[in-house]
DNA sequence: GCACTAATGCTCAGTGGTGAGCATAAGTCA
DNA sequence: TGACTTATGCTCACCACTGAGCATTAGTGC
């Protein structure tokens, strides 16, 4: 007797999955509904009349005709509402509105000190949304949902930051309360997942993704089949403090107390630190990085460097994980190649053929957008789920 | 407005469902799987009687009353049929027989050399099998599904390596075909995963587990929300060829070439290569885990180090996975207590307390018979998908 | 023994998805 | 233009699950 069978992989055909299905370009027509989730036709029109009522699917003229008629055409609806986007940082807080679709209708952004406490920096944050809405030509109303990306663990559930070190005083602080003015569900999440939804996109496809995150310190996202992996604690990833061995045999004291953590070794904060040792004319990471890019040999050798270190903690994971795709953001990604040579170089070098061969290393397009685009998805997936979608039609 | 709302986590009815629910103990009664899948009395009574009607479950008296009438109790009929697990090791196969709840009703092993090619060893694994049975006092037609774990990649819808490094000749054999004789489903994953499996156990939690076989190579298994994660290749929790810096700073040469690798300085492998070099008398790996369990100081020693060794690499591992256990099996894993202390001693060292603090790291009960258990599993759980008891209780 | 309660069985109307069948719209192909 | 094909709409018998209601069984507590 044969061995497994394949199988069919039933698709879900509750009005949330269809909208789904529609949303990320599974499915573009009522008949391709119907093949991709095996519902009867009576069904899938029904519903698909429903979601039109209720204004989140509209149709959209016809299709290519494969010999008969041709498909009418169905689209998501992303100006049926808006979300607000905001990237909670250590330097700064970043505020976007964007459309349905995680499209950004405008930003904006403002310098802050996270330790400056929760109150101060979220009453900016509301000042930023409420100017971003403005701009846009948006009324209260019309926000659906609010997604934040903050710098520290969160209790996803409750929206509370859990014993965040590098945000002192925020221990606990009820996030989603300074939102209040909008009516709407307010989704707080770790940047890095965060950004790892942002770095998958709208029709993220089922994958095992790794978002590397270097910024001031270095993070890592996990995506298990498309969807955000966080382990026991909700510290997965949390691989800034990984001990590695420098390569000069060096010691180098981490602000968490040991020695040599990758990103006492390989960061922002670390770029920074041996760039002024090395007495290059700079005073933040960012003009580190934009030397770098400007192409300064010094500059270069440095991030390179920084890529390497990286790259041998990455080529670990790799083996260990075996993931379709890395991709690398923050602040230090903008430096775009040198990064990604530095980390592409250790981890061919050291990690086994097989699930070196056909991964995909990259840099996000937009390192400093990936935070807002992400958590305007997360906003937008939290808003379009089941429950509510069900409610939007049935109203 | 609050953040999410915590989700019911509404349970699936089906009818594989409800014998999922009963055979991992989550629900005992009628009732029970009333509350806990949130169907009607009705459909549950149904599909009960069904299910008892295809011999799947079985009344087992009455439980304790809460004040009314006390329920009658539900339990899986273990005995409707059995599964054959096969364990494929480098240096011998083992073969069992267990009941639907993965005891073990009778087995026997044999010694052989997994590179002398599928033909030769497989036809001794059938008539292992065939011993079996026979010990047992089962037919041929009680057999209702086999499973076999195998020391390398596997290509799990097929049942055929792919590209196995220590097994010559194996690539792409279909090695369900040699358990032809029995007409049912043959299933076929990597060892490590079918260990995993078996570390589990039957009522499995849905958590994230690492299983960490340390054999004559070092693998792991990963277990992402109680379910095996594979990767993009499938060759995810290959760990044994990670970069390791040696403490004393020597360069040890591995099987595959690199230097270094985790699996070169703390495997069954080099324990051997080390123990002889420091000329104590043994002729296997058994021996050196049989000196260092009978308290013989250079063997424990060894023994300790390759498990300060495997906790570095465990370390690195805590903090990016978070896992919330960790067992260890595997052959050098009989050695228990020398091995754990010298892995916790490395991950509680190096790894985040947060992601430390509540996790469990244990020695495998019997790291001898968790490939044949997770084998067993794997084979019972394809036998009872959704499909198979449909087919079972419309027939 | 009696009141109460919980688990289960059975019936029945209501609801929603299925599939077949028929009709229609809007293309392609010869 | 006419035959064919595909996408969609609509109707209707059918079936499975639901939820309410009623009955029965087998415990607990007084």
């Amino acid at each position: 007797m044969s061995p497994v069978v394949q199988v069919p992989a039933q698709v879900s055909a509750t009005p949330g999955a269809l909208l789904h299905h529609v949303r990320t370009g599974r499915a573009k027509s009522r008949a391709e509904l119907v093949a991709l989730t095996g519902a009867s036709r009576n069904t899938i029109s029904n519903r698909v009349d429903q979601l039109i009522a209720a204004n989140l699917l509209a149709e959209g003229g016809r299709g290519w005709s494969t010999g008969g008629r041709p498909p009418t055409l169905l689209q998501f609806n992303a100006e049926a509402g808006c979300v607000l986007a905001v990237d909670l940082g250590v330097t700064s807080v970043d505020v976007a509105v964007t459309d349905l679709s995680a499209r950004v209708l405008a930003t904006a952004g403002h310098p802050i000190d996270i330790s400056a406490g929760p109150v101060a920096v979220l009453a900016e944050a509301e000042r930023l949304a409420r100017e971003v809405l403005t701009e846009a030509g948006l009324r209260d109303e019309d926000v659906r949902s609010v997604g934040v990306g903050v710098p520290g663990p969160v209790e996803f559930s409750t929206g509370r930051p859990s014993h965040p070190p590098i945000m002192p005083g925020w221990h606990d602080h009820p996030i989603p309360d300074a939102f209040g003015r909008w009516a709407a569900p307010v989704f707080v999440d770790n940047d890095v997942n965060v950004m790892a939804l942002g770095e998958m996109g709208v029709g993220g496809s089922v994958q095992d993704v790794l978002v590397v995150k270097v910024g001031t310190g270095v993070g890592c996202g996990i995506i298990v089949e498309g969807r955000v992996y966080r382990g026991a604690q909700g510290s997965a990833g949390d691989i800034g403090h990984i001990h590695v061995p420098a390569a000069d045999g060096r010691s180098v004291l981490c602000r968490c107390g040991n020695t040599n953590c990758l990103e006492a070794l390989a960061s922002g904060a670390s770029l920074l630190r041996d760039a002024l040792a090395a007495g290059l004319p700079v005073t933040t990471t960012r003009d580190v990085v934009e030397l770098a890019a400007h192409g300064d040999g010094a500059a270069l050798e440095l991030v390179r460097d920084a890529g390497r270190t990286i790259g041998t903690v990455l080529a670990s994971l790799v083996n260990f994980f075996n993931p379709h795709r890395i991709v690398v953001t923050g602040g230090v990604a903008r430096a775009g190649l040198p990064l990604l040579s530095g980390i592409r170089e250790s981890v061919y070098a050291r990690a086994m053929p097989l699930a070196a061969r056909t991964l995909d290393i990259s840099v996000s397009d937009a390192p400093d957008l990936s935070g807002r685009v992400g958590a305007a998805l997360m906003a937008i997936e939290g808003y379009l789920d089941e429950d509510s979608v069900r409610e939007a039609i049935t109203s």
